[in-house]
RNA sequence: GGUCCUGUAGUUCAGUGGAUAGAAUAGAAGUUUCCUAAACUUUAGACACAAGUUCGAUUCUUGUCAGGACCA
């Protein structure tokens, strides 16, 4: 038992590094340190647990790596006896096979703590900001992959012994709601989601569709007048922009380039739409808002509240919560101080027509606009403003955002701003960056109508689930309350454990077909694994014997023993990297090689009481461990399914 | 034009400067008098291309091609 808790701080891949170190040094007096040591599980056809890889020592000791690795496996196996039995080096790996005790003393000692692999508070606050909708459309797919990242990845720092704050910011204000209160005005006829029953989110995204759809009717008749070189609806810059814009595209057959064509295209469009009766009546409200005019302020109050419902609704089904929110409407005037503050650092600097600018050529990046002429700001000083509100607020030790990839330069120049203003924490501020949500036909797009709406997806989710639970009919006797959790159970963890298996940074791909399905890599998979074990300690209670007869660990069920001793492992390269699909592979690979396991040899009827108690303990271990990580991932596990 | 990200099996994803590149799914073939077959077993199938660094490169560097994002 002594064994594992002498060892119980560290990982058994880094007592290995650790011992390897320290052996080399007395044996050759020449000093490593834990990661010259490259360390992998012993590959199947191989005796041994583990793999010290001899290559990369052989240079700096000047000898072969069969000498090497002959005397390293003899000193650890000599001097450490309770943790190494034997070892043999094949080619230029020395593979070590680790004691029986070390094995079976881990599972006796950590079984039945359900907290096994957390870390102890480390005194660190850290706030992770996610979500962040904007207030005139319900969410979407895109936004599911947010809030569930984020709320895992502040899961993960919590098991990492991390104090966290979960914090939102609220894009409520702005051009985009200011669309969804014009067409609300125009067509709605007073409608509320009382009214119509309709949810306030998805209400007021239909205002602003309703919105778009005219500001492309409406663009589109400009269009066709610039085409026929009508521009007697524009002046100014506009108007000589759009000139040398048609002379260019008389000039079509010279350019050849589509790409240029298409772009002058997009131009004029853009043009088009700026000068369009509604989008002026939206941008003359967002004035109107800023001054404080009475009516806009109530209107707009009115629809966010509708939102606002809305989105409790949501966030309240797939489980998001926040600690804190800011809204932007309080927060978009922030930053205008440490503008000033940065001209006098010098830090920022000032161009003749009086904008304000940072220079980050120097980091290889742009010069970059912080205040404009006309002395308003833009979304960076706000960032800046609100970046440092919340470290005084919360005294946090770094800042985490879940912010989509396309906000990677953005996020870039926010960090070093802060760092060249010499804020506090600077270096901490983390950009957890995701990648977009595709279909299997390409991007979603909202003009398109190609976007899956969150609720929606749930309700398929969820829907799902029923169907496949009644068609294998395994839970008949549960009351109708028991059925819906278990429903939402399952239907939420498929679609959390499909958007949060992938690496975040990556660019994914959303398969309808796929991710309803409840088979292989997937949350129902693990749930279902757990469900069984529970099944089981329902009718094998655990009973204590005293001594464990050292019985030799089957090769089943060392596997799972080495699986769960990499627990711990996996949570602390999830915080790290940032990367909540660590703990998703985790815990599938230790269903996977439970099941194996379980299918394999029987618990009930164990060859001997002791293998028997071995066995539970397993069981029970797994258990929590698969319990734990789902947790983390923000997914439930049914006790039956 | 510039910066960044990504190219692995039919498909969706892992992975490592080192031994025969892993899963899942779809395909083929099996397992149910016994702890939940939403499971298990077997089988077939992939590192975009080219140079360079290295004892060794799918991994690191450079270039090409392809996809995506951002900046101008």
């Amino acid at each position: 038992m002594y064994i594992y808790h002498y060892f119980c701080s560290m990982s058994i891949v880094t007592t290995i590094q650790k011992n390897a170190a320290a052996a080399l040094s007395i044996l050759y007096n020449h000093s490593f340190t834990e990661k010259d040591f490259q360390i992998n599980l012993t590959k199947p056809e191989f005796e041994g647990d583990y793999t010290i890889v001899m290559f990369s020592l052989v240079k700096s000791l000047r000898l072969s790596p069969e000498v090497i690795g002959d005397a390293l496996g003899g000193y650890l196996t000599g001097n450490h006896p309770e943790l190494f039995s034997s070892f043999n080096i094949i080619k230029g790996f020395l593979n070590l096979s680790i004691t029986e005790s070390f094995w079976t003393d881990l599972l006796q000692s950590n079984y039945s703590n359900a907290d096994f692999g957390k870390q102890q508070n480390n005194g660190k606050k850290v706030m992770v900001e996610y979500s962040s909708p904007n207030t005139n459309k319900p969410l979407h797919l895109g936004h599911l992959r947010n809030n569930f990242l984020g709320w895992s990845i502040a899961e993960i720092y919590k098991a990492n012994g991390y104090e966290v704050i979960k914090s939102c910011i609220v894009n409520d204000r702005g051009i985009h709601i200011c669309k969804s209160m014009i067409a609300w005005q125009k067509y709605a006829n007073g409608a509320t989601p009382q009214s119509t029953g309709i949810k306030g989110d998805h209400l007021v995204g239909e205002y602003y569709v309703r919105f778009e759809d005219d500001l492309k009717a409406e663009s589109q008749i400009l269009i066709n007048k610039i085409k026929l070189a009508d521009l007697s609806d524009f002046s100014g810059a506009e108007l000589e922009k759009l000139d040398k814009i048609l002379i260019a595209l008389t000039k079509q057959d010279e350019i050849k380039d589509a790409e240029k064509i298409t772009k002058l295209h997009e131009e004029i469009k853009e043009i088009a739409r700026n000068n369009t009766a509604v989008i002026k009546e939206a941008k003359q409200m967002l004035l109107d808002w800023e001054k404080g005019k009475p009516e806009v302020i109530e209107l707009w109050k009115k629809m966010n509240g509708w939102v606002y419902e809305g989105f409790d609704i949501t966030y309240k089904r797939i489980g998001s919560d926040f600690d804190k929110a800011y809204y932007e409407s309080n927060t978009y005037l922030l930053g205008k101080d440490i503008v000033q503050q940065g001209l006098d650092k010098n830090v920022f600097f000032k161009k003749e027509d009086g904008s304000i600018w940072i220079d980050l050529t120097a980091d290889g990046l742009d010069e970059k606009l912080v205040q404009r002429k006309d002395g308003t700001s833009v979304y960076i000083t706000q960032d800046i403003g609100l970046a440092l509100q919340k470290y005084e607020e919360y005294k946090i030790d770094s800042s985490l955002y879940v912010i989509g990839n396309e906000q990677n330069y953005h996020m870039k120049v926010l960090q070093l701003i802060c760092k060249k203003l010499g804020m506090p924490n600077a270096d901490n501020i983390l950009h957890l960056s995701y990648g977009m949500v595709e279909l299997t036909t390409g991007k979603m797009k909202s003009r398109e109508g190609t976007v899956v709406d969150a609720d929606d997806l749930v309700d398929e989710m969820i829907a799902t689930s029923q169907k496949h639970t009644e068609e294998l009919g395994k839970v008949k006797d549960f009351t109708p309350a028991e059925l819906t959790d278990l429903y939402d159970t399952i239907g939420l963890g498929a679609m959390k454990f499909y958007l949060l298996r992938v690496d975040p940074k990556k660019t994914m791909v959303f398969n309808p077909e796929e991710s309803i399905d409840f088979h292989g890599f997937t949350g129902p998979f693990v749930q279902y694994t757990y469900a069984r074990i529970k099944s089981i300690l329902r009718k094998e209670p655990l009973v204590e014997i005293t001594t464990l007869a050292d019985a030799d660990l089957l090769k089943l069920e060392k596997e799972v023993i080495v699986m769960l001793e990499q627990y711990p492992v996996a949570l602390e390269t999830a915080c790290t990297e940032h990367n909540p699909s660590v703990i998703a592979m985790f815990v599938f690979n230790l269903a996977k090689t439970f099941n194996s396991f379980y299918t394999e040899h029987s618990i009930a009827n164990a060859e001997t009481p002791a293998k028997k108690q071995l066995r539970l303990q397993l069981a029970v271990m797994t258990a929590n461990t698969l319990k734990s990580g789902m947790e983390i991932l923000g997914i439930r596990v049914p006790e039956r399914m």
